[in-house]
DNA sequence: TGACGTGCATACCGGTCGGTATGTACACTC
DNA sequence: GAGTGTACATACCGACCGGTATGCACGTCA
């Protein structure tokens, strides 16, 4: 059960989480507004005095909850000089820090968009702000890097950025279905393994 | 509307495929009986004499459709000496095969994988094996490769199949995000550099 | 020819869904 | 202190859901 100040935003703002757990947890479609209310205790009429229907719901939890929640995840140091070992540090780190559940359910975020996608132009918008907004903190990474010399020149950053988040949410995809860590974890291995490829070679003697 | 014989294994056949393409669109979830009996024009009785509920049709839209679907469209010949240069031609002649509805759906496989692996096991088993035998069909070809020389004998199959598997579904799952099949090309084109890395490097003079 | 199992079709069920109409306690304004 | 808007709570709605009970045509076999 959410506890909340009973003051309006809060009321919204523990909504919002709530609906992001039901989502996150039965996909949006079968998430049900009962369930969503029961978890935060509030009634139906304080979700319609916030939210016009169970869509914008939704779209906010997208924006608000969903968006920021990859961004803090994320959130390497875009001017290190050493963009693939900040990236290496950083999968390491949500490794670490990764529960049962994380393992269990995946990546809310790609959840959304498996899902969302193809059924709703205002979500596949939404979601896809937030995938490109992802690729362009690699982007700016690798670039970085190209100008430290860390990483190959003729590496084209962009295709780069969204093989990467691609890859991600592949391998933690396909770690949902073997529902192991382990997998997830010796995959991301040849993702960064790959990643080392991309440095400048020593000049062959 | 599917046409078909009326006879019982038709019937049958009739209504997996009609399901298949009704999970295919929503979802299992939000999939609906109604609508899948419309498409191939029975009655719910007809329904429910083959399938016991609405999770076994399930099941066996994945036994039956799913995994005959991603066992044919991956079949270039696993004792092939150049796995690299036929992987590379199985997916160029996919990207030519794919239509609209490719590029905004997905992949079927993958779909169901994050929808239902962390709600019902069952799904997850069946979604699995068919990860499993995809992920051996890699494994066997790059086996063959190293065998002929054409892959660096230190590369780590298993790893390699694993993370190939996830980063297509993963290209394919921002593909339907972006909406653009050429991102998933040129995504792809990425995936199948590093591919071409694999191959045993010339002797250093 | 009658009994019986198969292969459906029809009609109906309780439950849950998203959504809404109405009421009301409270703060704030004039 | 009367009026008004905000922030909910309660009660209810029709639609659709998955599932079931029943009926019946038809082929098979005793």
């Amino acid at each position: 059960m959410i506890q909340f100040e009973r003051t309006p935003d809060d009321t919204r703002q523990a909504i919002l989480e709530a609906a992001f757990e039901e989502i996150y947890e039965h996909g949006f479609q079968a998430a049900s507004l009962s369930r969503i209310l029961e978890r935060v205790d509030v009634t139906k009429g304080a979700l319609y005095h916030h939210f016009k229907s169970k869509k914008e719901l939704g779209y906010a939890v997208v924006d608000e909850v969903v968006g920021n929640w990859v961004t803090e995840k994320w959130q390497f140091d875009a001017d290190s000089p050493d963009p693939i070992s900040s990236i290496r540090r950083t999968i390491e780190g949500a490794l670490e820090r990764a529960s049962e559940r994380t393992c269990h359910c995946g990546c809310p975020l790609n959840n959304l968009a498996q899902e969302m996608s193809p059924i709703d132009e205002g979500f596949r918008e939404r979601i896809n702000s937030v995938f490109r907004l992802w690729r362009t903190k690699f982007e700016d990474a690798f670039r970085a890097g190209q100008a430290a010399g860390t990483v190959r020149p003729d590496v084209d950053v962009e295709k780069l950025a969204a093989f990467l988040v691609a890859s991600f949410e592949g391998i933690v995809g396909l770690g949902k279905s073997e529902q192991s860590l382990e997998f997830v974890s010796s995959t991301l291995d040849v993702m960064l393994d790959y990643l080392e490829t991309l440095r400048p070679q020593p000049a062959v003697v």
